[in-house]
DNA sequence: TATTGTTATACTCTATAACTATA
DNA sequence: TATAGTTATAGAGTATAACAATA
């Protein structure tokens, strides 16, 4: 065995130590969505649309981290709002493709400062190269692959 | 400005990619809990108590990443549950002092393998050195101050 | 048969305010 | 006046299964 069975101190944790340190930074990002009145969920949704435009709501829920059902309900208000659109797919008529709206937009735009003076905190306290380091290394473990176990001594 | 008015990529954004990261990592997690019947927040409850010992409630919902109100109704559960035992403070009688069980030990004991295999695998993908140096960065990331602004250009 | 999405349901967590008791 | 915790309540998300439509 190359490890003990012991349980590791929380803050070497990795699912501990990432929600503390979202923790940290969601504290005024939430501030700023309760003035606007939309949840995380629908910020998160919000912004994957802006990022990769009509796309259909599997790839959402994956991107925004949010089960189908969930989802349903929630684009179903964010249509009411005004701040997304929908509509059927002609070649596969199972599918749903949704976009997000100048409305949509527009919110997004008139909160971007609030992410960029964020982001200069961040970056101000911990240093470019680290917080560039903490993105990459963020985006390697999203990719790990858990479904195979570990080679067994 | 050294900073442009824009949104960064979502995979460039902090929360996002430490929500996303998370992810991937709580879905065998998740299998595991689901067995034995706890939820995260629960399982966050009995890892910080498992830490730090016996501890008031306000100590528990700063680590363990959950609300007063929530933590109370769920530590009144665990209580039944059989995983907590909770005793008033003599000298301030307004807090709670809360301790872990031999049952709510016994359940780490029990699952320790689950989160030592997982974590092997994920420094088997990932590398020791990154490994580390991720769990630096969110330590360092979790102690950031966002209540100042930033130096403005 | 598998996939995409919806609906229904039960449960849980979140967020806020109001409240009690204590310091 | 401030702090520790509880209670109440409304809202929202999570998880699961069952379902419809389509491929």
């Amino acid at each position: 065995m190359t490890h003990d069975e012991r349980l590791l101190s929380t803050s070497r944790t990795l699912p501990i130590a990432l929600l503390r340190a979202r923790e940290t930074l969601m504290v005024p990002i939430r501030d700023m969505l309760h003035e606007i009145g939309l949840t995380e969920q629908k910020w998160r949704i919000l912004r994957t649309l802006d990022e990769i435009g009509e796309v259909e709501q599997s790839t959402i829920a994956q991107h925004a981290c949010l089960l189908l059902p969930s989802l349903t309900r929630t684009l179903r208000r964010m249509e009411e709002e005004g701040y997304i659109t929908r509509r059927g797919d002609a070649s596969d008529r199972r599918k749903t493709f949704v976009r997000i709206t100048p409305k949509g937009e527009a919110i997004l735009a008139g909160n971007v400062s609030t992410s960029v003076r964020l982001y200069a905190r961040v970056e101000e306290q911990l240093g470019r190269d680290k917080l560039n380091q903490l993105l990459d290394l963020l985006e390697d473990l999203q990719a790990v692959d858990l479904s195979k176990p570990a080679s067994q001594d």
